[in-house]
DNA sequence: TTGAAAGCGCTAACAT
DNA sequence: ATGTTAGCGCTTTCAA
């Protein structure tokens, strides 16, 4: 507690209770009118429990109501770096729809660790979240704890048709195929790939996209570089690179952060871009704007992914499916436009 | 895994009493166990309890014990914007503070208005949260619907003595004087200022670390540019700032994030950093060892400040008190070092 | 239109 | 060492 000079010691905040003593109806009304239901009351008394209401400064408490309604009204978010500028992206936008409707969001890191990741989502349930988005670190997550809690799932930031999964995501493979096809355009003929490895090991859709749009160019798959989803992964590969004996003239990096590494160990180089090497990446987030030189980069309708993302949630609608958009290639600087 | 049609429908969650039942105890004994107190529980029993408990897959419901203990072990913080590089990582350290004591963090975010600021400290006050961080717009924030609510609160990023709240924060002055301090020993006559607007219109210390610093050094104010704490802000801020008749030699940018703007402007204009103008900011997030060139900033300690807060709201400590860190100045290339 | 009352699942004081 | 039980504040059925 809390060195307080209050004059007035402590009074234990005002009930549902001394809110009806006090307008002289009984609870169920007051409950009635805070809810708005389930049944009508007369617009005097209804008068008479606000008046209650205002002076005693009663707030309904949402730990009871939880208990009686079996409903926390808060949904869990678990990602892997909030502080990943694409995620804090998601995650705002996830919380501003979910607040739309009523619900707040706890957020959680999984550090991209499995283990982790575990953690939170049981740390999540027995907080009895409603329902929870979950940007696993894992191609095909283990759901067994939220299905045995009956919280429903959806998978964000997932890109596959996974019957079985509620997910939304954005269409990885076609939006690296475009990165791939613009630089193609910009006539690169040797494309390199910085890719982000996941934890599952599983194969990237923007691996697969990004070795589509060299065969459809009718050209030579460049270098790849693997390493964390990181500015730090992006340096990185960035620097083993431009060491290359056959450097590509052009890369494509799964994501901004590692793009953005890219460019410093290209500043570090004193390779230009795009002159000396033309980059496109993947997410669209602020920090691509304000790199030198711009990032072109493929971004994800972050907005729209939130939004459907919470309507799969508790929309109430029914069955489960995967909802997939398509990034758009936005043109900046550094792929040579 | 796991897409499997529930042959068994809805069962509907194990209760502590289903445990009981089970285990062939009462139900208080459960709770000794999953409390661990505040009775002792003969080793034998215990594991009884423990076999159901696993068996049943139970897990308390938080909402009960919320009720009953009359905290729900939330804590709430609430931020301008969690999307700012510098809020997410400090959120993010708070969020790891208050786990290691059992906290879940409630993040909200105030997109720097006072309306909304209030709507959220609201929302989490009805949703009970056992203390707040907050990180207001205002210097000297309206902290009643918390008083009222006898919830604790902590201003994060608040960095003045000021009796009657618990705060921590850095030092924005010295920070900022520090910053000017290391231009003028590169031998700057003239520093410039971008400046963020906070929303109360007070004068943030770090203008007046800012003016200090030059004062010391016996130099004359170069120009002020105000604007949002944003890249955008830092952005416009640098257009005019270049454009200026008398333009400064160094500019000191009150976030890294203006700072990022603000290069960008140099690049567009072709004025070389460090040798055209010479750039130091404020923050030390992430983002300004990746920018180019990379930023010379005081950076805030932000786990230390992260666990003071926690500290503060819930270690239990008895008076309120004003810690505030010191910034360090990290020396990249964008000063000239 | 309003009121009385039964719980939601849990904790802990009190009884055994 | 273990059991019984009163309530935490709320919603909602049922009765008036």
């Amino acid at each position: 507690m809390v060195a307080m000079p209050h004059p007035t010691a402590a009074k234990p905040a005002a009930t549902r209770k001394d809110v009806a003593r006090l307008a002289g109806v009984s609870s169920a009304v007051v409950s009635y009118v805070v809810n708005g239901g389930p049944k009508k009351v007369s617009p005097a008394t209804e008068a008479k429990v606000r008046d209650a209401i205002a002076a005693l400064g009663y707030r309904p408490n949402a730990a009871a109501r939880a208990l009686k309604l079996g409903s926390s009204e808060m949904l869990g978010m678990v990602v892997p770096d909030a502080t990943n500028s694409f995620f804090a992206t998601l995650a705002h936008a996830v919380e501003e729809a979910a607040a739309e409707r009523g619900y707040a969001l706890l957020i959680a890191n999984s550090g991209g660790s499995l283990s982790a990741e575990r953690r939170q989502v049981e740390n999540l349930v027995s907080r009895r979240v409603d329902g929870v988005f979950l940007c696993s670190v894992l191609f095909e997550p283990d759901l067994r704890d939220l299905e045995a809690a009956e919280i429903p799932a959806v998978l964000l930031n997932h890109s596959a048709e996974s019957p079985g999964f509620d997910s939304v995501g954005v269409a990885l493979q076609d939006g690296a195929r475009l990165a791939v096809e613009h630089l193609a355009q910009h006539g690169h003929r040797k494309i390199g790939l910085i890719m982000g490895t996941n934890t599952g090991g599983d194969l990237d859709a923007r691996e697969v996209g990004w070795r589509q749009g060299i065969e459809e160019a009718g050209l030579q798959a460049g270098p790849v570089m693997r390493g964390p989803f990181s500015r730090e992964g992006g340096y990185r590969a960035g620097k083993w690179l431009l060491n290359e004996a056959d450097r590509p003239t052009a890369v494509f990096a799964s994501s901004d952060l590692q793009a953005v590494g890219l460019l410093k160990a290209c500043h570090e180089a004193g390779v230009r871009v795009p002159e000396d090497l033309a980059v496109v990446s993947f997410d669209g987030s602020a920090e691509a704007e304000y790199s030198w030189p711009p990032l072109t980069t493929v971004a994800q309708p972050v907005e729209d992914m939130a939004r459907a993302a919470v309507e799969a949630l508790v929309g109430g609608g029914g069955h489960k499916r995967n909802r997939i958009f398509p990034g758009t290639l936005i043109r900046r600087a550094s792929c040579g436009c």
